[in-house]
DNA sequence: ATTCATGCAAAGCTTTTGCATACAC
DNA sequence: GTGTATGCAAAAGCTTTGCATGAAT
């Protein structure tokens, strides 16, 4: 992620290299002002982390998450953009959605609407939550 | 809608009366404090109206919608949960994407989570004004 | 009569912004 | 050296809440 930045011209500074490591291997989706609290430590700004993040969405690195409140984001690869999110740890796995993929394609194509983006979002429980419960 | 709300046994006061006409035949999706501006002049206050839009989402008659934002709602027939939303005019179309639905079963059943809820959003630009545009 | 809804204003929370300073290139 | 990022604190948005008053059943 660090080299994808230094790629696409952008500054590495210390702050940056913080933010993305404390995001970079992360199960689930976290919001914006968790990372704050985490970062408040190691002296990060406020202002800085909701920067970093902006940059890093533009980048395409992370995307933002429509979880609870609507204020989640998860590190994710480009193109693909289906989730699984467990309600009760938070993880998020991406899924390889290609026949409903197909299938909304299908039906754009029939409906008298020029669809540009799509979201599909999965909630419920992984298999550790599931198999924890039992 | 009213009728609905009295159904279930809740209270028909004036101001509720007032929300859901304001929202009742709106072709698109609004946000909360839209909402506010529109019906301060009619002496509602802030807090009635987001206190309204809790119940009737409780009484699944709106549904919180994905803007740009994240903050929007629209009217919304039971059960059914895609929409068109138009980047253009803002005009959300509810649309039927029953073989979307029996992939996305398919694709659940596959997969070791329990999927409890999806959300689909299409958004594009509508008819109306792709015809414009041309 | 009781119970619930309302309006107001204040508080809470999240996100953005202005500005001086510091750092990356 | 130049231009951008940072930190802080303040402002700006959005949503919720406490409380006294008023309305619906």
């Amino acid at each position: 992620m660090l080299r994808r930045l230094a790629d696409d011209g952008l500054r590495l500074t210390d702050q940056r290299e913080v933010v993305v490591q404390q995001i970079a291997d992360r199960a689930g989706a976290f919001t914006a002002e968790a990372l704050v609290d985490e970062l408040r430590p190691r002296g990060i700004g406020r202002a800085t982390v909701y920067r970093a993040l902006d940059l890093l969405e533009r980048q395409g690195m992370i995307t933002k998450m429509h979880l609870d409140g609507c204020h989640g984001y998860t590190v994710c690869e480009e193109g693909h953009h289906h989730h699984l999110v467990c309600n009760q740890c938070g993880k998020v796995t991406q899924v390889d959605a290609t026949e409903v993929e197909a299938e909304i394609r299908t039906l754009a194509d029939r409906l008298r609407f020029r669809v540009d983006t799509h979201t599909l979002e999965f909630s419920g429980r992984c298999e550790d939550c599931l198999a924890r419960a039992s």
